[in-house]
RNA sequence: GCCGGGAUGGCGGAACUGGCAGACGCAGCGGACUUAAAAUCCGCAGGGCUUAAAAGGCCCGUGGGGGUUCGAGUCCCCCUCUCGGCACCA
């Protein structure tokens, strides 16, 4: 507090002078001074950043970030996340687009009703201070958001139509309700989805293992989806691959074929096998500790009850333990036995901890010539490895008992079957066309696809979030609540805890209705929605958020989508994009939007490094963006936020950093602001190549130029804007070094005037602050905003000479000059006369003479 | 284990399609201005050898080893380390 009332007076003193004296040379580059300014006519100014509607005639650009959480205070993450967003914004504003850049909140959550507890607030009330002081940091940090469209996802307006979209899932049958084991956090006593799990723990609470419970859960049918959801990934040529590749593990698709094994006795089981070619190589089945017919075992043999207990707590074990990779292999025989459906074999039946109960059947064939896991069960049970598939035509059979490892896959067409009766001599794949046509054909297998993706799983036994707008009816059962009744408000004043069931549940008030059917009593569903709902469509509803009949407009949608351009975290690669994709999908069928992919363009930004570490509370490296913006300014911060590192890498957070950049700035200033008198006269004027005009002046207007293209092409391109701040810096520079003649006024004052608005339009999508300054300070009245972006003239940027690098044998030896545009011949002759390169080649045979047009000659000899 | 990134001066990074490695910035050193300091402006700066010194010259150098090429930080093969994701998926 103190060091902040020194510094603002004596900022009010260094002020005045300035304000006196503007042509100074001590002027002095004041961040604090000119942002308040800014900052507070663009306050009073709330439709500056207002996109145009669906009827403009400009070209539409959606660019969006990731919405936050408001957790209370922006970091540095964020920051860096949004400085990227808003460079882009306002060059395509520039660049004379009709640009849609929203902002909101993702608002409901656990941390707001943690909060409630530790300090005695209501969730809602946290929630909406966090946002307003987080709003006023964006503001702060000049974030060009359209905040009339602003979302928070907590409020009814928002969530109303979580729950409409929760009833129209529930009429196409996406949403059902099932009990089912689930991923229970201790910590936020609330399930996880799958997703959720990291490691076997919460993805919040690091530490924490995750249990298992039964409950009765609504679950969304996203694997109704699965093949187009995967499918389309190929459509999604400006994702980033990494991000690609990931939902396309993550869907997990398989195709194989399930067989039914005979129980010896009666009943069967179901297997599911990608290798169907290998069956008569199968000389056990495993099943899943949880799958029933080791209940009907059990019953038949009591005994075996304990066995499998024992092997369920050593995987509880094996998953608790710090290397959750590789666990050992253990099973348990039941004395049972199958019949072989291709052979008529009998084999047996064991129980095995690395069968998968929620993966195919939770059943398998185990072929242990052919499978490394089957392999090394079989070799510590002592179970027959029977080898029915060569690598190549050629090679011997190896004698099965000597083997000390499995022969493994083997999928090429040079593959042969053998031991196999009637496919012998088949390739795999001929094996598995015909083996599985013949298993359809006798009716005990079919063909079969299977996708690890799973069923999502939305149900959180938490306050703060969606209401699932369900009744449950003694006389009829499970009703939606009617579409009429909506929103299923969520009632304030209620007493938070982190015990047990959902808050909710313990509101009578809350839980006791009416139900719509027969109008006897109904209870309430307690559970809230997993949050991931919000943000799933959140970006249709920028579009339009003050509907209140219905969710969205279709025709306003159909202009915006697709999003353009969407930034953020790698974190969501999975997770938020695919639920999002889903969301988009469904909504496509119901008739609500017509596109079937949300986002063009995606971008992931590396993480914010400090120190070696990721920043973060617990590491206790956390920067705080306030205190940059007090310290060097919000444009500072900003801008070295985009020039420390390219944002697809992890960015090294260092202070000198930011100062560094806080000088760049306060040159820039300076420099403008001493010539300005100039630019405030004079119109642009473009010097033409060879009219005898200072080279001086040629020499900025090149640079100019070049600097202008590497800006604009990254812009479309790469994003490397760590090398566009560079190259700024680079030009002002050479302002600098010519700034003994611009001074002397031999230079032309056109040129000095298009140099220096050039430089402002250059800097206004990183440093917006410093640029309405200038720019106003250059004379100007117009919003810098709507300017147009500067003109690239290859003309102008074209080099009169060119030097080149003379190489003997791939060693640089001298280098000469000559005119650009020269010819080979001429570079090559100039090269060939050079003092240094004769000395060189002085008594040698030059065997081969390589020019490469505009960079350098390569001499070789021998 | 599998799938992706990455490794370049003291530090962050640049070199976009195989063509002068180290742009730009930080830290450092020297100078100018100043009574002084801060601020600012100008300059130097990968390592080594040669030289009284400078200029100049020579050699080495992009995690390690090999290869392709007139030419490799960039392409190919093998390896090491590191970060991220997934992990008994039948």
């Amino acid at each position: 507090m103190q060091l902040r009332a020194r510094q603002l007076h004596f900022m009010a003193e260094t002020t005045q002078k300035t304000a006196n004296q503007p042509e100074q040379s001590e002027l002095r580059y004041e961040p604090q001074r000119i942002e308040e300014k800014w900052h507070a006519r663009w306050q009073a100014e709330p439709g500056r950043y207002a996109a145009e509607t669906h009827e403009s005639k400009r070209k539409k650009y959606y660019v969006l970030e990731m919405l936050p959480y408001p957790s209370g205070v922006l970091h540095i993450g964020h920051v860096r996340n949004y400085s990227i967003g808003d460079a882009l914004a306002r060059h395509m504003w520039m660049r004379g687009y009709n640009v849609l850049h929203p902002m909101g909140w993702d608002a409901f959550g656990l941390p707001a009703e943690n909060a409630a507890i530790k300090n005695q607030v209501p969730p809602r009330q946290w929630t909406l201070q966090n946002i307003a002081h987080m709003k006023s940091q964006m503001d702060r940090l000049a974030f060009s958001y359209d905040w009339s469209r602003e979302i928070t996802t907590c409020l009814p307006e928002y969530y109303k139509w979580n729950q409409w979209f929760f009833l129209k899932l529930y009429e196409k049958d996406l949403a059902y309700r099932k009990k089912s084991k689930v991923n229970w956090c201790p910590e936020c006593a609330t399930v996880l989805a799958n997703e959720q799990v990291v490691g076997g723990c919460c993805w919040r609470h690091e530490e924490t293992k995750v249990e298992q419970r039964e409950l009765e859960q609504w679950f969304v049918r996203t694997t109704r989806y699965a093949e187009e959801l995967l499918a389309d990934i190929e459509k999604l040529e400006r994702w980033p691959e990494k991000v690609r590749t990931m939902q396309r593990n993550w869907i997990g698709r398989s195709d194989g074929a399930s067989v039914d094994f005979a129980i010896d006795g009666n009943g069967k089981i179901t297997v599911f096998t990608t290798r169907i070619d290998t069956i008569f190589g199968a000389t056990s089945i495993q099943v899943a500790p949880e799958h029933p017919v080791v209940g009907d075992f059990i019953k038949v043999d009591p005994t075996l009850q304990a066995k499998v207990d024992e092997l369920v707590s050593q995987r509880q074990k094996s998953r608790e333990s710090d290397d959750p990779g590789v666990i050992d292999k253990h099973g348990v025989f039941t004395g049972r036995y199958v019949i072989n459906p291709f052979n008529h074999e009998k084999i047996p039946v064991w129980v095995a901890n690395y069968v998968l109960m929620d993966y195919g059947t939770g059943a398998i064939m185990s072929v242990p010539a052919h499978d490394e896991r089957d392999f090394e069960f079989a070799k510590k049970y002592d179970i027959e490895v029977r080898v029915v598939i060569l690598p190549r035509r050629s090679e011997e059979p190896p004698d099965p008992g000597k083997k000390e490892s499995p022969v493994l896959p083997y999928t090429d067409k040079e593959s042969l079957v053998i031991n196999s009766g009637d496919y012998n001599g088949l390739s795999n794949q001929e094996a598995i066309e015909k083996m599985t046509a013949f298993a359809e054909e006798h009716g005990f297998g079919k063909k079969v696809v299977t996708y690890r993706l799973k069923d999502w799983g939305i149900s959180r036994q938490r306050y703060w979030g969606t209401p699932i707008p369900m009744l449950y009816c003694e006389k009829c059962g499970i009703v939606p609540v009617p579409e009429n009744q909506l929103p299923v408000l969520l009632p304030e004043n209620i007493e938070i805890t982190l015990q047990g069931s959902s808050p909710l549940a313990r509101m009578p008030e809350f839980v006791n209705t009416t139900c719509p059917k027969c109008g006897g009593p109904a209870r309430r569903e307690t559970d809230t929605m997993d949050t991931f709902v919000d943000s799933s469509w959140y970006f249709y509803r920028y579009t339009n958020p003050q509907l209140t009949d219905r969710a969205l407009d279709r025709a306003t949608v159909d202009y915006w989508f697709p999003i353009d351009q969407y930034i953020g975290g790698v974190e969501h690669a999975i997770l938020h994009l695919i639920y999002s994709r889903f969301w988009t999908k469904f909504m496509r069928d119901i008739g609500v939007v017509k596109n079937s992919e949300p986002i063009t363009r995606l971008f992931t930004q590396g993480m914010v490094i400090k120190d070696g570490a990721k920043m973060s509370k617990n590491k206790g490296n956390i920067v705080s963006p306030d205190e940059m913006v007090a310290r060097f300014g919000a444009d500072s911060t900003r801008t070295y936020a985009l020039f420390a590192a390219p944002p697809d890498r992890d960015l090294d957070w260092q202070e000198a950093g930011v100062e560094g950049v806080y000088r760049f700035l306060g040159r820039t200033y300076r420099f403008v602001a001493r010539h300005a008198s100039v630019t405030r006269i004079y119109s642009s004027s473009t010097l033409k190549a060879g009219s005898g005009a200072s080279p001086t002046a040629r020499a900025i207007q090149r640079k100019l130029h070049q600097t202008i293209k590497r800006i604009t092409d990254d812009f479309q391109g790469r994003w490397h804007f760590n090398t566009c701040v560079a190259g700024i810096m680079e030009f002002v520079n050479a302002l600098y070094a010519a700034e003994e003649e611009i001074a002397s006024g031999k230079f032309p004052s056109g040129a000095l005037a298009d140099a220096q608005r050039n430089l402002v339009l250059m800097l206004a999508p990183f440093a917006p602050y410093l640029a309405a300054e200038l720019w106003e300070v250059l004379g100007e009245k117009s919003d810098l905003l709507r300017q147009p972006w500067p003109q690239y003239d290859p003309a102008l940027a074209k080099e009169d000479e060119i030097e080149y690098a003379i190489q003997v044998n791939g060693k640089v030896r001298s280098r000469v000059a000559v005119p650009a545009d020269s010819p080979k011949e001429l570079v090559l002759e100039r090269a060939l006369a050079d003092d240094k390169v004769r000395v060189a080649i002085e008594g040698k045979e030059v065997v081969n003479k390589i020019v490469i047009p505009g960079r350098l000659v390569n001499i070789v000899i021998r």
